[in-house]
DNA sequence: TGCCAGGCTTCAC
DNA sequence: GTGAAGCATGGC
């Protein structure tokens, strides 16, 4: 039985959210009246509707709780927003943009396998290869609207031999993703212990494992274990690091770039304690966004 | 052709 | 412990 609820949502913008670069299963549906998107998750899908702050859940009844903690409707994302300090402009302007976002709770295993993928790619090209992924290895599942395939379980995905993931085109992160279904299938990197930990013994845990530095390990705290104290620093978050919270003296300064931005994260972002990674979102989304208007970089 | 993309492992020092 | 090199692929 599939159903339709409305909810009236604050500080949500489905556009955002969709392009904020953490998930990469939710797509605009063509020709539909309001920004509407198809959104997978595992096994679970829905179609997401938006018009102001009315946004509309199209799903199977029993599945709109999950759609529900999926976009993290709890929490007060205004709380957030209220605590950025005035004199970082940088900031506030960035967080004025992608004020909609949300931290997305999304299934652990498929973050952990999408985010290694996603080393040095580009969203789009990481967005082919988790589909390919899903078609190639997951359940067929039929929908209350379409058909779509399931991210594909530990042991599913681990059906697939190395040379087949290096056809799929995933290059030097085959063997990563290889080794990692095989530690899932062993019980060595074992799933249902994550979500018990804090954040520092995760991120520990996570990088023991092939393929899992301390950036995918971040990304998997926060969107896979919604720990939203990790601040994953990539290639765009350096930059804007550099570029916005380094003053020349220290650029010139014969401290290498990666602990320079280290200690620019701990001066300028330790202090939101409880939602650095809301703001690390909002900064990303804000650099992407405003690097796509002068280029076709941005997806 | 060269650079860049939600980086990681390996190896020399 | 640290920094550079090498790694696959596609888009621009």
């Amino acid at each position: 039985m599939d159903t339709r609820i409305t909810k009236q949502i604050q500080n949500f913008n489905l556009y955002q959210i969709a392009k904020s670069g953490q998930c990469f299963r939710m797509s605009p549906v063509p020709g539909s009246e309001n920004p509407a998107c198809s959104v997978i998750s595992g096994s679970h899908h829905a179609i997401v509707s938006q018009e102001g702050s009315a946004v509309s859940f199209f799903c199977e009844e029993k599945e709109l709780p999950f759609w529900e903690r999926y976009f993290d409707l709890e929490t007060d994302y205004g709380r957030f927003l209220a605590a950025i300090p005035g004199e970082d402009a940088y900031l506030q302007a960035a967080a004025a943009f992608g004020s909609g976002i949300r931290i997305l709770r999304q299934d652990l295993w498929e973050m952990i396998i999408t985010f290694v993928i996603s080393q040095q790619k580009s969203i789009p090209a990481i967005k082919a290869l988790v589909e390919a992924l899903c078609t190639r290895y997951g359940t067929q599942i039929e929908s209350f609207v379409y058909r779509f395939y399931a991210f594909p379980s530990p042991e599913q995905l681990n059906r697939a031999s190395l040379e087949e993931l290096q056809a799929l085109k995933l290059g030097y992160r085959a063997k990563y993703i290889k080794k990692i279904c095989e530690d899932a299938c062993e019980g060595l990197l074992d799933l249902n212990r994550l979500p018990s930990m804090g954040y520092e013994e995760a991120m520990e845990y996570l990088m023991r494992f092939y393929g899992i530095g301390r950036k995918v390990a971040n990304c998997v705290c926060l969107f896979g274990l919604h720990q939203i104290d990790a601040f994953p620093v990539d290639t765009w978050i350096r930059k804007i690091l550099l570029r916005e919270y380094a003053p020349k003296s220290r650029l010139t300064a014969s401290v290498p770039k990666t602990r320079l931005c280290d200690a620019l994260v701990e001066e300028n972002f330790s202090r939101y304690v409880g939602f650095a990674g809301v703001i690390q979102q909002y900064i990303f989304y804000y650099e992407r966004q405003l690097a796509g208007r002068y280029s076709k970089t941005s997806d």
